[in-house]
RNA sequence: GGGCGAUUAGCUCAGUUGGUAGAGCAACUCAUUUACACUGAGAAGGUCAGGGGUUCGAGUCCCUUAUCGCCCACCA
């Protein structure tokens, strides 16, 4: 398989004779292949190398295998892509996170390694269903409930489907050495069973449950949403103190005067001497047109420094109060509907807008005499991160996981927790970290993920939209079924199910959150459950996976829930390792956000500076976890660099072109054996020992030090030391052979000796160029193809870089 | 209120177990059409935020202060 891939090589007679008379014009030399003599054009390059490799079909490691590149019986090594949302493009935040990733896999590739990394992308439910209700409101002036769920479900899957293009075209732009033909998708038939298999195991499990209680409500989204889904936003507010009548005795405060007519109690603290006599007494009276009737309550949460030191509790607008009101029996009055619209009160409140009820509740309060005081506060407000929506605490019937709740677990490799012991989700979050299972880099993200844990409450997982895995429940009355597959005698159509009679199976109308999906990526992508048992399975082979590489920022939504599913399912953990990146923003140190459209594109990139360029500017001084900002400046350093490395092989094979192809087998310029110099054995002991520690530094996850020791080498070292020091060993050889032959019978020892030099010098710098250009491979994986591509044919062992082993090993 | 991180050259940032402070970009001097101007050589630039401690030795470990950033939290 061997071909010559120089073209220039065959191209026939060439003359030797001007070498050396003018060798500094000669560069069009016939063995330098014609590419090499231009500077280096990486638009031109990138797409043909990775088309090239792509079609090779070697990112499939059953294809290694089976060409013979990848022993069977090889150590495994896996990732799994962090599915890219379906919402949009790539920018340069993904790219770092794909290039680490990409990195590491062709190096494990190279290194001999069975390599595996699974592409997909995610559905994001809420994130994707809202941005095309917003468009079809925009463009048609229609709203999901216009077209049904059907419809509705049929455009969104066509937005999906084109995000879902060009993310993988973005993905391959980038180079990353990816199997597509393992392509997942969070919402497809397969992962969908997975799902289903889940919510039953964890329903029977009893870990699943409904309850009726306050929830975050994102009115604008029109769905509930969890916690970790809420963002917090600081605004000034108005802070009123008042009285519910005249004859209420406690003053209390407020900053949303509106929620008051759902009011049901006051908690005081039961130390408070000003309020303890009040304790227990109730009061009935009319506030703004809706009665109420107010219970005064002793409860510590009530703090005597703060405000009135009284709190007006209405359990269903506040998760406060509700946990109040639960301890003390108290009932719940809902005011406000899930349009944020107020259903009761004088007819001048009820079916208001929350913010105008506002100012109808505080004129009643003004004109009554009840007002006490008006003042500024700052005041955080709870939004949603997808929608943007103020949240409005609400009670609603709603799944969630229970984290707290025991339940045996029967099979179990996590350290610390035995196979068939009671344990709670919670437990197999905190141990299978806490015992080294999942190591977590960079280390001090194990405070936040354990902070985290320790003040987690159920999790709600029910969405109230059509874009998503559907809760796999159905009723009939007052009977519930959860399974796997419908029952018997369920329709299959979805928006006939709202008209079934009460006599038919009708299945829940909700969705699940789309971390719940997420949550069993790194095993629903390798044929689970359906090939769990299978030996020669996905799943059996490379599950758990050995590295995720994820931002920061999803370590709650994402890295957490991963390892509770797979905790909770499998009894062992998804991944090995973690190594969380740092944020990539823009030159003002901006997050790249829709809103903002400052997200810079990959392609812009490669198109401006090739992408082996981007790559390096990514990659190069960024240590895991800390934010970075992108530069330009820096970019257009490594589009340099890859030019430099072109002209280094340039220099090399010009250098050495009498004989660079008998090189590899010890024969020198002059058809004698070669032996390396002392210098350069002294050469090659320090360059491998940069080379060695190079890789340790991949092996550890410091490939930010792994580039830069890589760049600095071959720049400071090869380049400008060891090239600029051959030149003159070549200019000495050159003059050597020239004075012996001008010299008939004259000493040959002075030119024996020069052309020893020359040659040991020529044999180190091809195979020093071979071993830079394939270490340098999985940073920089297009030029370094160009480059192995031009060299002589027997340096190689194959064509594709990307296959050959690992110097070093 | 709790937790975490950052503070290093003009700018953007590296700095593994403590052992003489590093890179890129910018700026300065010089060289040169060279494998490469997508160049080379040289010089300059830092009380490693402040203070204290441990140590033979601290950018690195401990304490503390300040500023900035992020995350979490039920102060209505």
């Amino acid at each position: 398989m061997n071909e010559d891939t120089n073209p220039a090589s065959n191209t026939g007679a060439n003359q030797e004779g001007n070498k050396n008379t003018e060798p500094k014009k000669d560069f069009a030399a016939p063995n330098i292949p014609a590419q090499l003599l231009k500077p280096y054009d990486p638009t031109e390059v990138e797409p043909r190398v990775q088309k090239q490799e792509r079609e090779s079909g070697f990112y499939n490691p059953d294809v290694c295998i089976k060409e013979g590149i990848t022993k069977p019986d090889a150590p495994i090594y896996s990732i799994i892509l962090p599915p890219p949302n379906v919402t949009g493009t790539l920018h340069m935040g993904h790219a770092l996170g794909f290039t680490t990733q990409d990195i590491i896999i062709r190096y494990k590739r190279m290194k001999g390694f069975r390599t595996l990394w699974i592409p997909g992308t995610d559905h994001a439910a809420i994130a994707t269903q809202s941005m095309v209700e917003k468009n079809i409101q925009k463009a048609e002036g229609k709203s999901r409930h216009d077209l049904g769920r059907e419809e509705l479900l049929k455009r969104v899957g066509e937005f999906a489907q084109q995000s879902r293009d060009t993310i993988v075209s973005q993905l391959q732009t980038l180079g990353a050495s990816i199997d597509w033909s393992r392509e997942a998708f969070t919402l497809d038939e397969e992962r969908n069973f997975a799902v289903r298999t889940v919510f039953k195991k964890m329903y029977d499990d009893g870990l699943i449950y409904k309850k009726n209680r306050v929830i975050n409500w994102d009115p604008k989204g029109q769905t509930t949403i969890s916690d970790d889904e809420l963002v917090y936003e600081d605004r000034k507010a108005k802070f009123y103190t008042f009285k519910y009548s005249k004859d209420f005795p406690i003053a209390i405060s407020t900053t949303r005067p509106e929620t008051k007519l759902g009011d049901v109690a006051v908690a005081v603290n039961p130390e408070d001497p000003r309020y303890k006599e009040f304790i227990g007494k109730e009061y009935s009276m009319d506030f703004c047109g809706a009665p109420i009737k107010i219970k005064i309550v002793g409860d510590h949460e009530a703090l005597m420094d703060f405000g009135t030191g009284a709190v007006g509790i209405t359990p269903a607008h506040s998760m406060t109060d509700y946990q109040i009101a639960q301890r003390h029996n108290l009932p719940m009055i809902q005011v406000i509907d899930e349009k944020a619209r107020m259903m009761i009160g004088s007819p001048d409140i009820v079916g208001k807008k929350v913010a105008e009820a506002r100012e109808v509740v505080v004129e009643w309060l003004k004109a009554n005499d009840l007002l006490i005081k008006e003042e500024e506060i700052d005041q955080r407000i709870s939004t949603a991160e997808r929608t943007g929506g103020i949240i409005e605490p609400l009670p609603k019937l709603q799944w969630f996981v229970a984290v707290n709740k025991p339940f045996k677990l029967a099979h179990s490799d996590i350290k610390g927790i035995e196979a068939g012991t009671e344990v709670t989700l919670k437990e197999i979050m905190q141990k299978a970290v806490l015992g080294g299972q999942v190591e977590i880099t960079p280390e001090h993200f194990l405070k936040t993920y354990f902070n985290w844990i320790d003040n987690l409450n159920d999790w709600c997982i029910s969405r109230q939209i059509w874009y998503g895995h559907r809760i796999p429940v159905w009723y009939k009355g007052e009977e519930v079924y959860c399974g796997v597959e419908a029952p018997a005698g369920a329709s299959t159509d979805a928006d006939a199910d709202a008209e079934a009679g009460a006599d038919q199976w009708v299945q829940d109308e909700d969705t699940l959150d789309t971390w719940f999906s997420s949550g069993l990526w790194s095993f629903s992508t390798m044929g689970w459950p359906k090939q769990a048992n299978d030996p020669t399975s996905d799943f059996s082979i490379y599950h758990p996976t050995d590295l995720l590489v994820t931002a920061h920022d999803i370590l709650f939504f994402w890295v957490a829930r991963m390892i509770l599913m797979t905790g909770y399912v499998l009894g062992t953990v998804p991944f090995d390792k973690v190594l969380l990146t740092g944020m990539v923003r823009d030159i003002k140190g901006r997050k790249f956000s829709k809103t903002l459209n400052n997200g810079i594109d990959p392609k812009d990139i490669a198109q401006k500076f090739g992408m082996d360029a981007g790559r390096m500017s990514l990659i190069f001084g960024t240590a895991p976890g800390t934010d970075s900002k992108i530069d330009e400046n820096k970019i257009k350093g490594y589009k340099h660099f890859a030019n430099k490395i072109w002209n280094v092989t340039r220099f090399i094979l010009t250098a050495t072109e009498n004989f660079h192809d008998t090189v590899h087998n010890g024969i020198g310029e002059d058809n004698t054996k070669i032996s390396f110099t002392k210098d350069d054995l002294a050469l090659i002991e320090k360059r491998n020992e940069i080379f060695r520690s190079i890789s340790t530094n991949i092996d550890n996850l410091k490939i930010h030090i792994a580039s830069e020791d890589l760049y600095n080498y071959i720049w400071k070292e090869f380049a400008d030391i060891i090239l600029e020091d051959s030149k003159n060993i070549f200019a000495e050889a050159i003059d050597a052979g020239d004075l012996a032959e001008n010299t008939v019978g004259g000493e040959g020892g002075a030119s024996e000796e020069s052309i020893a030099k020359k040659n040991s010098r020529a044999k180190f710098l091809l195979e020093t160029l071979a071993m830079i250009v394939k270490t340098l491979h999985p940073f920089m994986p297009h030029v370094t193809q160009e480059i192995w591509s031009l060299l002589p044919a027997k340096l190689k062992t194959r064509e594709l870089i990307m296959t050959e082993q690992w110097p070093l090993i």
